[in-house]
DNA sequence: CCTTAATCAGTAATCGTTACTATTATTATA
DNA sequence: TATAATAATAGTAACGATTACTGATTAAGG
C-alpha cells in the first residue's frame, strides 16, 4: 500500500477526531483545503484503511457507515436524543452487562451480531 | 392499518419462513403467482408490519436489511462460510456468553450496536 | 532519473430504498 | 347494500450511499 497525501490526510481526520465520521464528513471536511480531492478516492481509502488495519469500520442501522480510529472490540450506544455515538468498551461480553446494569445511560434495545462459522460448516473445515 | 391481500401474501411469506428474508426475496417469490405486485408495496408493507410489531427487521452490516418473524430480542450469526444468518436466542446477555462459550460455532468477532439514551441527555428528560 | 504499479480526479453506474401520483380496494357508516 | 372516507395499490421516478470505470498523475524502488 503506497501512502499518498491524499490518505494521509483522510487517516489524520479519523485519528485526530472523537467522534465516528462518515465518508461525507471527512470529505467535506478536507474539500475546502484540498479542493481537488475525489469523494471516491475518499471512499477508497476508507476500503483499504479498514482492510489493513488503521481503521474500524462502524455499520449502525439506517445510518451510513461510519469510521472509527479504535480498531478494538467494543460496542456503540446511539443516542436517540443527540444522535451521537459513543464507544462502549469492554474487555468481554460480562464487563458489558455490567455496562448496562451501571445507571447514567438508559439502554432501551440492543442488536448483537455474531461473525463466525456456524456449527455444520465448522465441521468440515 | 387496513388489511389488504397484499399485506397478508407478505406477512404469510415471512411467518412461513425459516430464513431471513429480504424485500427482493419476498418480492421475487410473491411476484410469480401475484404478476402485478409492486416492489414498493413490498417496502411500504414490511415497514408497517415492523412499525406495528408483526415482524422484526433485522440489518446485517454490508447487506440489505431481512425481516424476520421472531421479534423477540435475540442475536444473529452471520456463517461466513454458507452466508446463512442464524437466530441466537438468549434472555440476557449472561446467556449469550454462555452460548459463545459452547462448542460448535466458531466466533470470530462480535458487533453490539445499543439503542437508547446517553447519560448526558437522560438527565434533561 | 526512470520504470512500474498504485493511486488519483471526475464521472457514470449500481444498489437498496423511498417518494410521488393517479387509480383501486378496504372499511365504516348511513 | 350503497356510499363516502380513507388507506393501499402499481408503476415509475428519485434518492442517498457506495462502487466501478477512465485516462492522467504520482509514489517508491532499482
Amino acid at each position: 500500500m503506497k501512502f499518498s497525501k491524499q490518505r494521509e490526510l483522510i487517516l489524520n481526520t479519523i485519528l485526530n477526531s472523537s467522534t465516528h465520521l462518515t465518508a461525507d464528513n471527512i470529505y467535506n471536511t478536507l474539500k475546502s483545503k484540498n479542493p481537488s480531492l475525489s469523494l471516491g478516492t475518499v471512499y477508497r481509502n476508507l476500503s483499504q484503511l479498514t482492510e489493513n488495519g488503521f481503521i474500524k469500520k462502524v455499520s449502525i442501522p439506517n445510518q451510513p457507515d461510519r469510521f472509527d480510529k479504535n480498531t478494538h472490540t467494543h460496542g456503540h450506544l446511539v443516542c436517540e436524543v443527540c444522535n451521537e455515538i459513543f464507544d462502549i468498551n469492554y474487555t468481554s461480553i460480562e464487563n458489558l452487562y455490567n455496562y448496562l446494569k451501571k445507571d447514567g445511560n438508559i439502554i432501551k434495545s440492543y442488536d448483537i451480531v455474531l461473525n463466525g462459522i456456524c456449527k455444520k460448516c465448522s465441521k468440515n473445515i
